[in-house]
DNA sequence: TTATTATTGTAACATATTGATACAATAAAA
DNA sequence: TTTTATTGTATCAATATGTTACAATAATAA
């Protein structure tokens, strides 16, 4: 929840928002066989935090989030999912807020509408790692990709959101195809499987997996990936059927 | 999202509760063979809503839906998961809640916190019919059981938020074991197959279910259950384990 | 008492799904 | 040409689920 963030400084009442309400997007990626997490550092404060915004006064709070996840990115037509409220009263902690602003040389008054308790709506999002641009917003140093396993300590509780989003990627895994939101255009069943294993954090079987994979028929071959290495080359693989990979919400 | 009217109708900022927030809950029982819901009837309006409620500023908002779920049913310690925010623009229509008011005598000014945006945060709760007592609130006049598919006309759009909450309870039902939360005590088998079925909307097959779910190793035999019948009598059994029964969140 | 009837509990077999192993095919390097 | 590692797939084993069948009852009727 840390977008908009310049115009709406000066704006102590929150003027056009939804009061109390923000979004958090987990934004998932893949590469090297490593999950990665969209995260923003704000300037001049070494604080860590998932992007996020604000709702519109006029706008569904669904579409506040694909707004956010678009200017993150740079990337329409991804999926997305809305998978839990964070509403506990102990969230509410204005000091990192009250720190950032502080930071760009504001000083707000108590009242100030961000310095308020909040309840935030949590989303995932699975992107193409190659294909996403990250870019900060007008507060943030930055605007990268880390290593979920490898995160540096984040604001509030947006590690226990980043939790809850990977056990709600691990259970939605395989009762719908979403995993291969997150790979490249094109790809190999090692890199298929690799991605299954990392999210599930668990070894599969190779043979039953290139099984279970392909029969589900919504794999096209594509052509043969020379490796380099000193064996058989592996098919590259590519999604059959894209109407199913986005689910607009 | 009609609770605690009484003492709020004054309170025209709506002090002490998070604005534009609010919680629906699909409450679900079992009986004869058809899922039921909780519904409360409007005094003098003809309206129909899921029971719901504001959340205090100072409390969680999963605290608050416990707290509404347990002023309804008059039960504590009840299965109850948060499954959706519903935060369309298109939601906001003041037009029942005025209803409401001015059926209650009260005419309140335009900018009355009631009257604004809310955002719903839904719940659905599984509770043993029998056990229930529903009561109504101050500004219902009643609480009483309706079977799914057979609802009068729902305010806004409480009709989807049910909607939802059955596709959720669907995907849910094998994957917890959140069914027994919906029947008596004691069941037959035939009871929990009535139950599945229902719930599923299909056929499932007799052995294979019982074979199933003796086999989770969760069921006692407790008893014979003489129905008067002209056949074998079946099986009494009892949930076992009820520590997994109950998921407070 | 003794059939008759409907329903339950479970066995038995068929089919489908997944786990585990094996092996031929094959790029590149030795 | 041989060696090496990896891929694609076949094969069989183990498990899970679908299907049919049937003995074991409670009540009722004869």
């Amino acid at each position: 929840m840390n977008q908009e963030f310049h115009r709406q400084e000066g704006n102590i009442e929150g003027t056009g928002f939804l009061p109390g309400l923000a979004i958090d997007t987990v934004i998932f990626g893949f590469h090297d066989g490593q999950l990665k997490v969209l995260l923003l550092e704000y300037k001049n404060t070494g604080l860590y935090a998932l992007p996020g915004g604000f709702v519109h006064d006029d706008e569904d709070v669904n579409e506040a989030a694909r707004r956010v996840l678009q200017n993150r990115t740079a990337l329409n037509n991804i999926y997305l999912e809305q998978f839990y409220v964070f509403g506990d009263y102990s969230r509410y902690d204005p000091t990192p807020l009250k720190a950032i602003m502080k930071a760009r040389g504001y000083s707000p008054p108590a009242n100030h509408w961000l310095l308020k308790r909040f309840v935030s709506v949590g989303y995932y999002a699975l992107v193409d790692f190659t294909r996403a641009i990250p870019a900060p917003d007008e507060i943030s140093d930055s605007c990268n990709w880390y290593n979920l396993h490898e995160l540096p300590a984040l604001m509030q509780d947006h590690q226990q959101i980043i939790n809850k989003a990977l056990e709600t990627l691990q259970r939605d895994l395989d009762r719908k195809l979403i995993g291969f939101n997150l790979m490249t255009e094109e790809f190999t069943m090692g890199d298929l499987q690799s991605l299954y294993e990392t999210i599930l954090n668990k070894k599969l079987i190779r043979a039953a997996f290139q099984r279970k994979m392909l029969g589900l028929g919504i794999l096209e071959r594509v052509a043969k990936k020379w490796t380099g290495g000193a064996h058989k080359a592996p098919y590259l693989y590519k999604f059959a059927s894209n109407k199913t990979m986005v689910d607009k919400s």
